[in-house]
DNA sequence: GTTGATGCAAACGATTTGCAACTGC
DNA sequence: GCAGTTGCAAATCGTTTGCATCAAC
């Protein structure tokens, strides 16, 4: 896949950190732009090591208080799994997270039915909601087949 | 409240772990005990020091390997949540996870409609689908109106 | 120039592990 | 009695923090 131009996005993320008073650095802006290509909601350090490589200097730790910065401002998001390693995504439209069991993948799809959905009157009671996921658990079409390969010799 | 009876819960348990070829021992027996009544969705710390004035010579690493276990065994669940301590629940009947954002309480809730829903199409592509889960986030009655009582003096 | 951001190293908290002693079956 | 389980202590892993240096504004 080609370096894709996400000019707007990072226009925009220098607008809300100057709005919030920080400031644009080159490892802010790095960690950022690779969050906006990566698909596959990679952790503090999958982002470190990818990174590197362009920003020699960069610390792991400059990743994590980036990372949490960008969630305080709600750039990025932290996902829900059980994994004791957190992962990120950078913000765009609405989706959902599929996670494989097996190999530990995140994957994205989307279903506007749910969207759409009136949350439960009990909900209204409890609190006042911010916002809603729906994490699938299960079994990724290319770990089902590895598993049926090995499961069933020749 | 008053100690309840879990005998049905624990004679299952005991059946569980037999066939499993797991030994029923006390530190598991009170474990899974707690865990059925407990209503807050403890991490192994909370079981942990709520154990051991029943159990004084338990450890917490046995509460953390006994966990593991139960998780295996499908009798307990991890919670998804994006805190760095897990938490588990007894499995027991369907429902879903609001999340306070303030006070970090979960609370169970049910959502019939959604469960009787189909997923959409697009995930059969992504795998096989194990089970799906709804988390909501917000703010917990109690924490709004603390936040209400204080962001309005007198 | 000032203020906030970074890099480093050391600290921290949650969880896991190796191993010897113990206990259900 | 044996295999699986426990308790202890030490190790590990992800993440956070204190502090001096550095870079954006």
């Amino acid at each position: 896949m080609a370096a894709k131009n996400f000019q707007p996005q990072l226009e925009r993320f220098e607008q809300m950190c100057k709005s919030a008073g920080l400031k644009v650095t080159h490892q802010r802006l790095e960690i950022y732009r690779d969050l906006l290509a990566a698909h596959d909601h990679p952790s503090a350090e999958t982002l470190y090591k990818r990174l590197e490589k362009r920003l020699p200097s960069l610390s792991l730790d400059t990743v994590y208080r980036t990372l949490a910065t960008f969630e305080r401002l709600k750039l990025v998001q932290r996902l829900e799994t059980v994994e004791s390693q957190a992962r990120y995504e950078a913000l765009t439209c609405r989706h959902h997270h599929f996670l494989c069991d097996i190999c530990g993948q995140v994957l994205d799809f989307s279903w506007q039915s749910f969207d759409a959905m009136q949350l439960p009157s009990a909900l209204t009671e409890i609190g006042t909601i911010d916002h809603t996921a729906v994490v699938v658990h299960g079994t990724c079409a290319a770990c089902a087949q590895t598993a049926q390969k090995s499961s069933q010799p020749q």
